[in-house]
DNA sequence: TATTGAAATGAGAATCTTTTGCATTTGAGA
DNA sequence: TCTCAAATGCAAAAGATTCTCATTTCAATA
């Protein structure tokens, strides 16, 4: 139940909260837009400002329940976390998006940072091409 | 001589052409924002436009001559190109930035890409982080 | 060197995404 | 049910980038 994630993530538990969360959960798409958000939930034909939908994902991000990316478009998408971190290969025709991890990746960025003196706190690493359809 | 390079790059040879790239030359900071190279040429006393630093910026892109990155701030950065690919690290506390290469790495996506099917055009990997400096 | 026209430019308006201010509403505890 | 801080909706604002269009400039040609 969407609910228990939003009162745990130590927010107060509202209206708007619960129907963007529904969002997320039932959109057959994983990455979504706060446009796209906004555009489902008058779909639903709820009454829940655009203003509040960029609020509320971006207390969701902190909150560690959503994650933000660019994939080099000009605005933000956002997915629902699912526990364990991963990358994205997007195809720049059609916009899909796969994901990936790779774990050789993710120690030769750890070796990387310390190289540097970096404390890492956060890495991202898109991959974009044609995918299969679209060649 | 920057006019060779504008001029092999099939862009016709203009002063605000020559000012931008003459910028990005002799600039201590290798990753500018549109904003940043506009002002450099306030600076100097140079009258082009923002949007023409813009124009300029997109085309030198186009043609191979910068690159353009976003490093989680909401605005493209552009570096001279230097015939080799890198990839970044970036601080979140004071902005700097560190390069670096990979091939282990490089390699891993090409495998991952060709997985999934997909014909490569392009990948960016940022890592953040806090330098040694600023921890 | 003067002429000429297409390409490039500057200034400001427009667009797009995201944030903010503020009056009103709402959820959670008393 | 009462209370009030937190949350919301709307509109305005902000920040980055693009577009429009009148004017200027490069580069080819006479
Ligand atoms: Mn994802
Ligand atoms: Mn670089
Ligand atoms: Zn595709
Ligand atoms: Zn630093």
């Amino acid at each position: 139940m969407e609910s228990a994630d939003i009162k745990k993530a130590g927010l107060k538990v509202t209206l708007p909260r619960i129907k963007i969360l529904d969002i997320m959960e039932k959109s057959e798409t994983r990455h979504l837009s706060a446009e796209d958000v906004y555009k489902h939930l008058l779909e639903e034909g709820e009454e829940v400002g655009l203003a509040t939908v960029y609020r509320v994902l971006t207390q969701f991000e902190s909150a560690g329940l959503v994650s933000r990316h660019h994939f080099d478009e000009g605005h933000s998408v956002f997915e629902l976390n699912q526990g364990h971190h991963h990358d994205h290969i997007v195809c720049v025709k059609c916009g899909k998006v796969e994901e990936f991890i790779d774990e050789t990746i993710e120690q030769r960025q750890k070796d990387i940072a310390a190289k540097a003196g970096f404390e890492i706190t956060d890495h991202c690493l898109y991959i974009y091409g044609v995918c299969g359809t679209c060649q």
